[in-house]
DNA sequence: ATCCTACAATAGACTTTGTCTAAGTCAATC
DNA sequence: GATTGACTTAGACAAAGTCTATTGTAGGAT
């Protein structure tokens, strides 16, 4: 996905087009992904300086309703912004360090979820967080 | 799991105890599951009214700790605490109303994750997390 | 090119969730 | 029933996020 596609695709849906909103999403198509708000917004104020963090909470709120950028809640911090959200994936998080990795399980874990376990919900989505501790903090344990 | 069980298996442990832990406990051990640490100290506080909210954030985390109770964080809001500890499930999200359901999907997640994806990370535990519509909020929509 | 106007951005107050600390209290042991 | 160290308390603090009133501006209309 090149970043101008992402913003023709933003313009097309009739978004305005500002400065703020192309630094944010030029922050988030980098390959730093799994950022939090707090540090797109860092990254952001780098090349605009007056960007305020409620703008970037606004932009990445609305990357997420059109579906541009996924949130992952991983931990029980802040809540991260994964640009890969056209790709389906799953995560592998270190319990120590908090580092994430995109993984692609094998299965699918929404035909294992039998109707008598439904409840009568419209069930639309799976998550699956994998925890576990990375090579460094293994080796430091 | 009888309230005692549980009490005895905390003193058990060298868990010195206090009204303040006790109450928690039943709190936790009553059949409605999934709360937030600020519902548990609403419930608390009606059998104890000068407990406070450090004790109930610090008796819950020492009962996930002692592995008695679960934390959940299903939705980016407040942690909730499942005492269906002993009992491994997983958990299905209404993502209008958040109500929670334990479920117990088939397959094993873990073994589907191959090494290749593993990216050298001891994995140890898997979450699933199912999101949809209850019935009352598709009902609704 | 300039003007308008609705939409966007800003600063900062506010809320929610959770942690920390210093001082007082009390359960378990002797 | 005295001792003592673990437990509890109130409230300050912190982090993450939301809201609001005001100011600014993108992009179409002129």
């Amino acid at each position: 996905m090149r970043m101008s596609d992402l913003l023709e695709r933003l313009r097309g849906r009739g978004w305005r087009m500002t400065a703020q909103r192309r630094v944010v999403a030029e922050v988030l198509n980098g390959d730093h992904v799994h950022l939090t708000a707090d540090e797109v917004h860092a990254r952001a104020v780098v090349r605009l300086p007056e960007i305020s963090r409620a703008t970037v909470y606004n932009t990445l709120g609305e990357l997420v309703s059109l579906g541009e950028v996924l949130e992952v809640a991983t931990d029980k911090r802040a809540k991260r912004y994964d640009p890969n959200a056209h790709r389906p994936h799953h995560h592998l998080v270190c319990a120590q360090c908090g580092a994430i990795k995109d993984v692609h399980p094998d299965g699918n874990p929404l035909a294992d979820l039998p109707d008598s376990e439904r409840f009568g919900f419209t069930v639309s989505n799976v998550e699956v967080t994998y925890r576990g501790l990375c090579p460094n903090c293994a080796a430091a344990a």
